[in-house]
DNA sequence: GCCGTTTTCGGCCCGACTGTTTTCAGTCG
């Protein structure tokens, strides 16, 4: 049997942690105060990276990497460096220099390289924890440039990188467990392995990975499971089920179980506690005893749905199982049609090369066709978002010219595929847009979002956003909330007076899946349901792997209970147009 | 660091906001 996946101990770096090796390298070259432009060098080309649809281990193998663009002699040689011993000589140079504490410092809000260096040099501080120790005993405020307002605020951000400790991204722990599925598979032992927990309800952060695996021995998984790559150690067996560490920082929990027990096990670790135990609670009212009534019948046990049909009820699909009454629902038979991954047929928030994407339009269409859509809103940045290199009106003009030119080629093809013109419009601080509406107009898809001065309060913010809604030009309102995941809270913001200008208008809101976005989240994009607002699920991709992500937004719209006919971009084209159409007047 | 050439070095990076000031440095997107 070979379940020995990497020979001679040599482990293949994915693209990604590859690229955060050079993400690590600018932040240490940054903290040293070295020069502009290499740590934008590295930052770049760990954003080309990360985007790459391929292994960069096997375009070496066809290409020259510095044909790559943002790649170049010196950072190919270190590409090289790390494909062929894992690791970066400079990088791990840097990392004894630098104190790793003092990169996390530089990562709160409102704190750069020059301070945490004059933190370190005068308060001896390294690490969060000494900060926010410091801020409490008001030592930081005697500091040039720092004051009481930045202790709070330090105060405030370190506890929230705490509450994100022991939770990675969701995409980042669907990664891991899909490479550890995959792993499994080959195991001879194992009949068949799926990921359950919060994974699999595709909750937006996760705590650890949870897998069921249908096999005779565990041990011998166990055993094949701790030879893996991304395994650090074993921290807990216990006969049937096991804990391990991993290099990544997230744990996995192993659960094996034989064939007539599998759906019953994967059932119970997909949860959520919640569900299960409102599950339970409801079926002891009426004298069914949830656990036993099933197991009596395991031989009968075929799928979940099975499951729920013992118990009286439809199926629930994981995504809703927390407990805001799908229970109740599915008794009665009313739960909602989610939407599926296959309805979607559109992405209306795409960037290219225009501004500050990496991928051109030829090639983002492309990528569009190979995933079936009919259609693509290239949505680059407006004028005044200069660091994303937002297009100037002459700029934009021109784009709208070159994709109506395209979009002839299509219908002279007989080609069933349309580019919707587009932008992201900012939202200016005073709540104007960074377009003259005569432009906005002619423009078939126009999304705007905030990007800057999001310390507004909240009267400010929520008023800036409505003034959008307003905008009869406006189409969506595109990451409505502002937050990235575990980095930044969203803005302060009245959402329920958000929600009722945008029901009034007939504006649609967006669910962003970019995995550190999913704005809204499941919980808003559901209020904005019941209020009957219409959602676009976009990707707002800057480059073609990106363009993948899709399948979290359509995740946190079945999280939201929504249906395809709540969702803009499973219309067909006709049909969007019109409703645009309808809302513009 | 990369890129692009009028080929080997110069250009690439910008404006607003914030908190701290009292004229501005640092941070951010």
């Amino acid at each position: 049997m070979s379940f020995i996946l990497y020979r001679n101990g040599a482990v293949s770096l994915r693209n990604a942690e590859i690229a955060r090796i050079f993400y690590e390298l600018a932040e240490l070259h940054e903290f040293r105060g070295d020069d502009f432009f290499k740590i934008r060098a590295y930052r770049n080309a760990a954003k080309v990276l990360a985007g790459l649809n391929e292994p960069v281990e096997e375009i070496k193998k066809k290409v020259d990497l510095k044909k790559i663009p943002g790649i170049g002699k010196n950072i190919a040689k270190k590409i090289e460096e790390i494909l062929l011993t894992g690791r970066l000589q400079k990088h791990e140079e840097l990392l004894r220099e630098v104190p790793q504490g003092v990169i996390e410092i530089m990562s709160l809000p409102g704190i750069g390289p020059k301070r945490a260096s004059m933190l370190l040099e005068k308060l001896n501080i390294s690490n969060p924890e000494e900060l926010a120790e410091a801020a409490l005993a008001k030592r930081v405020r005697g500091l040039p440039g720092m004051g009481v307002k930045l202790e709070m605020d330090i105060i405030r951000n370190v506890e929230m990188i705490k509450r994100r400790s022991g939770n990675v991204l969701l995409a980042t722990a669907r990664e891991l467990a899909a490479e550890l599925t995959e792993y499994l598979n080959i195991i001879s032992s194992v009949t068949r392995v799926e990921v359950g927990g919060s994974i699999r309800r595709w909750r937006e952060t996760v705590g650890d990975i949870d897998l069921v695996v249908e096999a005779e021995d565990a041990s011998m998984v166990f055993d094949a499971v701790k030879s893996h790559p991304r395994i650090k150690e074993a921290a807990k067996i216990v006969e049937n089920r096991a804990r391990f560490h991993t290099w990544w920082g997230i744990d996995v929990e192993l659960e094996i179980v034989p064939e007539e027990m599998f759906f019953l096990a994967l059932h119970k670790s997909t949860g959520s506690k919640k569900h299960l135990s409102r599950l339970q609670e409801i079926l002891g009212a009426k004298g069914v005893d949830f656990a036993h009534s099933v197991i009596e019948r395991t031989d009968a046990v075929h799928d979940e749905g099975d499951i729920y049909a013992a118990l009286g009820m439809s199926y629930i699909p994981p995504e809703i199982r927390e407990d805001r009454g799908e229970i109740e629902s599915a008794i009665n038979d009313r739960l909602p049609q989610l939407v599926e991954q296959s309805d979607i047929i559109g992405d209306l928030h795409i960037h290219t090369t225009w501004s500050d994407g990496v991928a051109t339009i030829e090639q983002v269409v492309k990528r569009a066709k190979e995933k079936g859509y009919k259609y693509l809103a290239i949505t680059d940045h407006s004028q005044s978002l200069k660091i994303a290199k937002g297009l100037s009106l002459e700029k934009l003009k021109k784009q709208h010219r070159e994709i109506r030119m395209m979009n002839e080629k299509f219908s002279e093809n007989n080609e069933d595929f349309r580019i919707l013109t587009g932008m992201e419009v900012d939202i200016l601080p005073k709540g104007d847009l960074d377009c003259p509406d005569e432009i906005l107009e002619e423009t078939d898809i126009v999304v705007a979002s905030v990007h800057s001065a999001f310390r507004q309060d909240r009267e400010t913010m929520t008023g800036r956003i409505i003034s959008a809604i307003n905008n009869k030009n406006v189409d969506i309102i595109g990451h409505v909330t502002g937050r990235l995941l575990g980095r930044r809270d969203e803005y302060a913001l009245n959402l329920e007076r958000v929600l009722d200008a945008a029901a009034a208008c007939g504006t649609i809101l967006e669910i962003n899946s970019s995995p550190d976005r999913l704005d809204l989240n499941d919980i808003n994009a559901r209020l904005a349901k019941d209020k009957g607002i219409k959602i676009a699920v976009n990707t707002d991709a800057h480059d073609l792997k990106r363009m993948d992500e899709m399948p979290y937004g359509v995740a946190v719209a079945r999280r939201a209970w929504l249906e395809a006919g709540d969702i803009v971009n499973t219309m067909p084209l006709e049909k969007l147009l019109l409703y645009l159409d309808e809302k513009n007047k």
